[in-house]
DNA sequence: CGCTTCTTTCAGAAATTTGTGAAGTTAATG
DNA sequence: CATTAACTTCACAAATTTCTGAAAGAAGCG
């Protein structure tokens, strides 16, 4: 048996599911430190570091951690807010926004949806090749409405398993 | 008006579509390579091209090719098929199996959730990380058993829509 | 308004990735 | 079974990316 929870979290284990975790996500593309940044927030308790927290528990300079940062709000997968009263800065992941970012690839969606109407014009839309491309354009239209719904599902499911806010 | 679809095609607008989708994909984490000879393979009228067909029209060496083609075949973009009586061999795109293979993150998505499964454990499934982590858990599980939902919804739209085998 | 505390920007060193030519391997054909 | 056509592997040069330390830039506080 591990130590129980009334106890000091242990560092061990934070860094060992941050780094697992985090080599995931870079294996689905994600750039390193942006990886590492993330998981480290996702394994806090508040759901919510500074700076210099992630900069000592990663062991990355503030360089680093800027970059990453920058990155992640980027893509909304966690949002700035300025503590009161400090100049620190605090960088939160909110548990349900994130994911969502995740399904949110509709601007990447939008641009090859783009691209393939592009193609199906300039190759003809009746030729065997302009065919395809119309297919595969159907294809993340159908998507892209599709995941709206899906989401939809989910917040339900999961307003049922956890309650809450 | 442009030449109509009697004629030769016209190796300018693949060209362009080619090289415009391709850049979508790379940006949305494909390596270039594999990008440009999978936007090539769709943008054939057969769906198919041999290696030399890749090589010239993209101007890449023949070295190049197989890197892409080993690449696309092992998540699933293309399949490789000989040619009977000779040599020489013919990457195919099918239509409907390469999209399908976008929505089967599965592998990915199973090792997220082991990865996850493994932190709440870690931290405690009492600990406010734990709880953040084990939400997160459920959502991939929740998306990977929608996911098989929707793929099935989107071949019955397709017949519909495009009949067809 | 000057000091102090954070954060960001920037130039560059180090590591990684990418694509090539050349050599090597496999398989059809005479 | 030798020849040749086609694909693959490998070592390396070039390009790109990544992270850092140092300097510059905000923003609270006296």
């Amino acid at each position: 048996m591990t130590e129980a929870n009334g106890t000091r979290r242990d560092p061990e284990a934070v860094s060992r599911f941050v780094e697992h975790f985090a080599a995931q996500l870079v294996e689905a593309g994600l750039p390193r430190m942006p990886a590492r940044v993330f998981a480290a927030l996702l394994a806090s308790d508040s759901g919510a570091l500074t700076s210099a927290e992630l900069s000592e528990q990663l062991r990355i300079s503030p360089a680093a951690v800027s970059g990453a940062v920058r990155y992640l709000a980027q893509v909304h997968m966690l949002s700035r807010e300025r503590e009161p009263g400090s100049r620190r800065e605090r960088y939160r992941v909110h548990s349900d926004q994130w994911y969502e970012s995740l399904t949110n690839r509709e601007a990447i969606l939008k641009r090859w949806e783009d691209a393939l109407r592009e193609g199906v014009t300039g190759l003809g839309a009746d030729t065997p090749a302009g065919r395809r491309l119309a297919e595969t354009l159907a294809f993340f239209e159908f998507v892209e409405r599709e995941i709206a719904a899906l989401m939809e599902r989910w917040r339900v499911h999961r307003e049922k398993t956890f309650g809450g806010t």
